[in-house]
Parts: structure tokens; sequence; C-alpha cells
DNA sequence: ACGCGTTACTGACACGCGTTACTCTCCCGC
DNA sequence: GCGGGAGAGTAACGCGTGTCAGTAACGCGT
């Protein structure tokens, strides 16, 4: 491995002051250096191959100029999270037009491993985008509390920090309309995961506000928690199945529907004549499950861009909005159609 | 912002020197402290709160203890890798074994952002993984050359740097035994990407392997290429569909399998009644597929620790093997049948 | 000749830590 | 009484950069 460069040997090349050198390769506007001196400190450093050494640019500045992304979701969560890859391109994205590269911090689950306040307080990283928080994490509220740069994707109720998020609730709302449009008036839901997690919370909301306005009485026997997992999409459909009837079902997860669709499958219900199935997410996939799935689609790319860009105003001590959401879309395909006569 | 306590701070407040401080905190083995100094020192610092300056420890030190995961794919590629949340899982695991942080470096495709090589040449990280990398790709030999701590993840024939991978040519040809040992002889096989990808090559030359080890010519025309998705994997098998006849087929990616089996839906044909067919990879969603995907597991957790280990021991000087090949598994399922007398 | 402003730079410090070489004290053996 | 060694700890340097205060040279008006 060879030594690497210094500013001074660029210097020495150019024959200036090492200074000089730090005022032309950070292009500082304030101060004057001739177009020929500049021209030459370019060319040493480029002969000399020279890249400024991060480390200690972060020492001199104070800032690291690394944002990480934080994931706070179980082993089987991050497995089946379809979109993670997309949202890390979109934060990569936002990351890079900012002159940021990206860090990931993936956490065991609900382990004392609160580490990853550590990533600020070592300075490792300018600022946190903390993916699916729980409201019991301690050293989130602590890292709040002390005005650290944390952005959240997804939401936290009760915790005062910016937040990015998609709206959950429209979403959801819209694909139940568009059941309730078909002339659909027993639908099911089979929620994303447990209740304890936000997103599932407020895609629920969305399925029982369009109910509300449709004058519809919410029943609670037509509502079933899944769990991330196609697995977990199975057993809640097959429960429904077991313990009433309905001629449609929004599922708040493609995922999680494509395990649904296998229960009813194996029932003897056909999607989408016997039973219209709405999912969300709009995964890859989704276009070519057996039908193809009628879904809302996440942006999932925007999402992550959106933490972002944020996060990044944050740091740059610009005002910005406490929260964003991100609107959803849904996608016409073939799981759902009119109710039959 | 609260002002971050320095190791100075510290030493004041157990009165002692920062050098001590340093000794106690890094648990220097060869220097003498006595338990009761020790003792001061680590409630001093805990007291307030100190951790040390990830920069200034770098840059005192001459290490960042960060990797680096590069993916050199395109977009479309990320968003349907099923595996990278899993293999990301995997390094990081190993990373923090290792007392290392994970970096990820998306690069745009095609582009001429070759870029990340700035991430060691700045010392941002101490190695890289590189992950799907093709063999025009400048900056990678030229890192190698350097003799960079590289391990890539994938295959290159003729870039003498350390690699792990899962061994593709013996999952494809088990795959292809299994259709033979059903009694199919018209096998055709759909690649998980263009022939420029050495795992595409690979997963071909099993297929090849186990046909001409049962003396079976290959056909040409029984052979289609795919492009990562779905939608790719439908173009080919209508295809295949449209220029021959066959009673099983190998696609060798899951995601592509998805596709493949649309389209022997739209023309008619059963899987596995009319059609075998045998994915690679096993994705979360395989087993709720319809039918339910035979395929070839791909161990992606710990592909991730794999080369996380790798290249910890590389930048630990110790030798290690060149390259280092993961087994698969046959993962039966329903989508693969005994041919119909 | 002198003051003054401008241009084009540079010297030196700070950033927070790891680490080497060194000091000081105390005790032990002779 | 004195050399020597172990124990306990420290001063000081170096890592490579950003940046402020400062300076030398020069032109120009009076």
């Amino acid at each position: 491995m060879p030594k690497r460069p210094t500013s001074a040997d660029v210097a020495a090349r150019a024959g200036v002051s090492r200074t000089t050198v730090s005022f032309v390769l950070n292009q500082r506007a304030d101060v004057k250096i001739p177009d020929e001196t500049r021209q030459r400190v370019v060319e040493a450093a480029q002969e000399l191959g020279y890249s400024p050494n991060a480390s200690a640019r972060r020492l001199a500045g104070g800032r690291s100029h690394v944002v990480a992304l934080v994931l706070r979701q179980s082993p089987e969560q991050v497995a089946s999270d379809a979109v993670l890859a997309e949202t890390l391109r979109g934060l990569s994205s936002a990351a890079r037009a900012g002159g940021f590269r990206v860090m990931v911090e993936l956490l065991e689950p609900d382990g004392a491993d609160t580490s990853y306040s550590s990533l600020l307080r070592a300075q490792h990283a300018d600022g946190l985008i903390v993916s699916g928080p729980r409201s019991d994490d301690p050293s989130l509220r602590e890292l709040v509390r002390d005005d650290f740069p944390v952005v959240i994707q997804g939401s936290l109720a009760d915790v005062p920090v910016q937040s990015v998020d998609v709206d959950n609730v429209a979403g959801a709302r819209g694909a139940v309309e568009h059941l309730l449009a078909l002339g659909h008036r027993r639908i099911a839901c089979i929620t994303n995961a447990r209740l304890v997690y936000t997103a599932a919370q407020e895609r629920l909301a969305g399925y029982t506000q369009a109910l509300a306005a449709a004058g519809i009485p919410i029943e609670r026997e037509l509502i079933a928690e899944a769990d991330f997992d196609a697995p977990s999409g199975h057993v809640a459909m097959a429960e429904l199945i077991g313990r009433t009837t309905f001629d449609a079902a929004f599922v708040a997860s493609d995922v999680v529907a494509l395990g649904a669709i296998g229960a009813l499958r194996e029932a003897g219900f056909k999607v989408p004549d016997d039973v219209s199935i709405v999912g969300f997410d709009d995964i890859p996939l989704a276009a070519y499950f057996d039908p193809p799935l009628t879904t809302v689609r996440l942006p999932a790319f925007e999402l992550g861009q959106a933490a972002g860009r944020a996060l990044l105003e944050r740091l740059a001590d610009r005002a910005n909005p406490h929260r964003t959401l991100l609107p959803t879309e849904l996608i016409l395909r073939g799981s759902t159609s009119r109710r039959r006569a």
C-alpha cells in the first residue's frame, strides 16, 4: 500500500504553502488566488493523485459529512422489507447531492443495544435517520432531548422531532374507497404489522375512516393483525375465513397480501371473483402476483430522498417543516373487481 | 447541542493525565495501571458521558474502523435484489463483531462515477466489499493493483483479488439434476441476468454440466436470457414457448421465475403439471408463490457475513483463502413434479 | 518620502486522540 | 550508602487538515 500524499506534498510540488493548497482545493470564494497559481495547485494534486484525508478533515472541520441510517427493525422485518433497498437508494441520492456519505446501522431487535446514539456522540455521523422507531426507545428520546439532528422515517406521536413518512391514512382510505366504489360492503382488513407500530395503526385508521364515511359500521371480527411477513398474512386470512364472511379485503402490505391470497386459494375462494384484494406498498413483484395485485404505491425512493433532504436541511440549520407526508397512489390491477350482483 | 467532553475533561475530573485516560479506556494490557486509578477514570468518563471522537481516533490511529459496501448495480437490480437486505445484515453482523461500522456506497449505473475508490484513498473506509462487479471496471483494477483491501462479492475471473461467493455452478447443477431425477429430459433454462454477469454464466454452466453428465445435448433454443426482474422473465419465457417445447425449466432467479410462471399461465400451461419450474435464491416470498416455488437457497446472510469476515481478516493481515464458496441447498416445494408418463 | 490600500500569499494554531520515551518515586539487595 | 529495577504516570510529538491573523511586495496619490 503506497504512502498517500498529503496536502504538504501537493504544496511542495506546486511551490506554494499548504494553506494555499487548502484554499484552492476547497474553492473558497472569499480568498483571491490568481488563476495561474490555482492551476499549478490543481495540477500538482492531480499528478500526485492526492485526495484529502477524511478523518483529518472532519477533525479540523468538526463535521463528518456522514449521515447514518438506523434500522430499528427485527431481522424478519428487514428481510421482508421489500422497499428498503429503494429507500436506501433515495437516501443515498440525497446524501450524495449534499456531499454526504451514508452509514448503515442495523440494530439487534429489542436489544439493550442502543449503541447507535454513539454514532452521533462519537461524531461518526453528523445526523441520523431512524427508521421504524418504537415509542419505547429511550436512547432516541435522549438524542432528541439533547437536540441532536435526527429525522424519523415513520411516525412517533409524542416525540417532538422532525419526521418523514408516507401518508398511510390517506393511502389506506383510498384503497378502501376503491373497494366501496366497486360495490363491496363487507370489507375485511388485515394489518401490515402488530398495532404497536404506528404505520399499522395509521393504515387501520384509513380503513375505518373510509368505512365510517360510507356509513358502514366497523366490525371487530373483520379485522385481523399480521406481522410483516407472508406466513402471518396466511394465518390472519385463515382466521378471518373461519370467523366471518366478506367480499373484499384491504391488506395493508403486499407481502402479507401474498400470504393472505394463498389462504383464500386454499379455502377455495377466487381472487377477485369471490374476494377482491387491495394491497399496500407496491413491491416490484406485486404486478406479477396471480392475479396482479391492486395496491397502494409507496414512493420508497422518494421517501428515502425526502428523509435525506430533511436531515441535510436540518444540518444546514435551515428552517423546515416538522413533518413531511408523501402522497401515495392507487395502482389498479387485477385483484379487485365489481361485486357480483 | 451541548459541547462534547474530550479526554482532557475526563483526565481533569479523574485527576490524572490524558495519557492515562487513553491507556485505561483502550484497555492496554502492556501498561500497568492500578485498579483504583482505573476505576476513577472509568467513573469520570461515565459521569461526563464521554465518548471518544471517532475522527481524532482515526487520524491518530491511522485506521477508520469502517468498511464500505459498494453496490455496483443498476437501480432496477438493487430494487429487485431480494437478498440485499439479508446480505447487509450479515455484513453488519461480521463488522460489528470486529468493531467495525458499515458504510454503503451506491453507484450510479455505468457512470464514470468510479468515485468509490476515493472511499479508500480518503481513508473514509479501511476496506471495501464490492458487490456485483463488472470486469470492465477500471477503478477496481486500480485498487487491486495498489493492493488496497478489497473483497469481491461475486466473482471476477481475471482479477487477482479475494472473493466470496455462493457456489452458483453446483447450485444450478443440483437444480437441474433434480429435474432430471423427476424424469424430465427437455429442460429449458432462463438465466438470471445477461451473460456479462459472471453469476449468470456460472448458473448457466451448472445447467449445461448437469445435462452433459446425463448425456443430453445442449440446445441453444432452450436457453433464454433474462435481466434481473420479473418482466424480463415473462418475456424470456414467452419467447421460449413460442420457439420450442419443454417439460421443465430451470430459472436462475426466483424473481425472474415469477415472471416466467406468469407467461406460462397466460399460455395455458399449468405448473407443475405441464411444466416443472426450479428457481434460484429462495427469496422470502418464494414459498408463497402459486405454486410454492422449488428453488435453490442462497445463504444471503452467511454470504454477507463471510464477506465481512474475509475483509476483516485481510485487514488484520492474517492469511486467508483467496476464494470462498458457500454451499447452496435445494428447497423442494410445489413447482416441480414427476414427468407425466 | 510617506501613508495607505490591495493583492497574494504564509505561519502558526487548533482539532482530539494514540503513543513513545521519559521522569519520578519507592523499595530492595548488598 | 548506593546501584538498580519495578511501579505509576506524564510531557510532548504526530496524525493531516481548516482557518485566522498577519506580512511582504507593490502600486499610487500627494
